[in-house]
DNA sequence: CCGTTCACTGAGAGCTTCCTGAGAATGTGC
DNA sequence: GCACATTCTCAGGAAGCTCTCAGTGAACGG
């Protein structure tokens, strides 16, 4: 087991939604601690070197804000990603983004929180130069993460915000057939109680743009799921 | 015998389900560990290290759901493989692929339950990059699970989900004559009730796929069954 | 050498999965 | 509040897949 890409504090006090949080960060490689609480947080915040905090707004005890502070008054920098409800958008929240941190709405998709982890990971540590490429390659299509933009063999592409995610899923597992249950619940909000016929429309979506000339990318495996891949050169296939 | 590949607690009510699983997990190389019900799987898992568990969703005491979250509260981490009837499918399943978890759906065949376990296994025991070898090799032939794919000598060939898994089960007891029976108990779903000149058919298909040039790797044995084999090589036969 | 048994394969019916256009509902920017 | 973009559902049709069956062929035993 390699060593994990860094340490985040979960603090959350909806068992399904930290127990899910917890469980795919971990997958996504990062070491996790969760607290359903500000007083567990701040006693694991001083058990162990967090890196970063995943912090919903409303706790039973104390609010994100207050235990942020309370985090930040013992000294070290902790960027933190903040959850909110969708409705409660605090005015609190739309300064967050000066700072390194940064919130996503809940209901959140999983790629969109490991998203922004790692854009706020990138920003607030001082990466090694080469490190800050935000950019996913697959033969001439390429998604940079910052820009939010996409393009194919330099053409720059427009996509919605849902494609864009779509595409990012595809890009980072580029090579491995992922099912429509798989997508599903990655690109999706955790709440989404839809079909997957969803995803065959944005897949159809998608391959209408990015697809349509040169080689396709996108491939479905029947019966399996869909898969990105490079184009396989020559070969009469 | 070696020692087992890992140690499996298999939760699941049906008693024919269980003991079929049981049965063949155990051959398959895994210590197995059976429960009927989410009590006693708890009490399993106390008395054992269980590296994974095969969960049916629906439980008489309780939910597969509640059951994983109960095990996963007493620290160690447990991927877990759900078992899910195919109408269920589409409202309870969410979020069942994030971690390193995945599921199937009953009725299913046994090579797919062995395949998932070692895929779930791959990846969430190995997190080294290099480890995640997904290939199957007999001679020139290539199965690559991830991608979902077949070559012979680097050409792709397109199968159909059943020739995949029975190539598949070849391909893992290369050099074994398997029975028709066998190959319809370990390919075909546990429920299938037809004949079996399924088999023949399937040999067939794959036979015109990946056997009509070079050397046949697809061998019948009359009155037996089939076995796929590396060509001897020269050797006037 | 002949009859019997077992295996192979083409044809096709029925089913499942997938694709896509249309449109309703919702959200967003101007 | 209007226009436009986006999300999501649905349904028809196309394509692919599963499985059966029957006719032909190959292997085996005597």
């Amino acid at each position: 087991m390699s060593a994990p890409e860094a340490t985040l504090l979960v603090v959350e006090d909806e068992t399904n939604i930290r127990e899910l949080l917890t469980t795919s960060l971990k997958f996504a490689g990062f070491a996790v601690h969760a607290a359903p609480d500000g007083n567990t947080a701040m006693r694991l915040a001083e058990e162990h070197e967090i890196d970063l905090a995943v912090m919903d707004v409303m706790l039973p005890d104390m609010d994100g804000f207050t235990v942020t502070r309370r985090l930040r008054d013992q000294g070290r920098d902790l960027p933190v990603l903040f959850l909110t409800a969708r409705d409660s958008l605090d005015d609190k929240l739309k300064g967050l983004t000066v700072g390194g941190d940064d919130y996503v709405t809940k209901p959140f998709s999983l790629e969109e929180v490991v998203a922004r982890i790692r854009a706020v990971l990138r920003r607030t540590q001082s990466m090694v130069p080469d490190d800050d490429e935000t950019v996913l390659r697959v033969a001439d299509l390429e998604l940079d993460e910052d820009r939010h933009e996409v393009t194919r063999a330099g053409r720059v592409i427009d996509v919605s915000p849902t494609e864009f995610k779509l595409l990012r899923y595809l890009m980072l597992n580029a090579n491995r057939v992922l099912s429509k249950a798989q997508i599903l619940d990655h690109v999706w909000d955790y709440d989404f109680r839809g079909e997957m016929g969803i995803v065959e429309s944005y897949i159809s979506y998608l391959r209408r743009k990015i697809d349509t000339e040169g080689e396709p990318l996108i491939h479905t495996k029947r019966g399996v799921g869909y898969v990105l891949r490079e184009p396989r050169d020559t070969e009469g296939h």
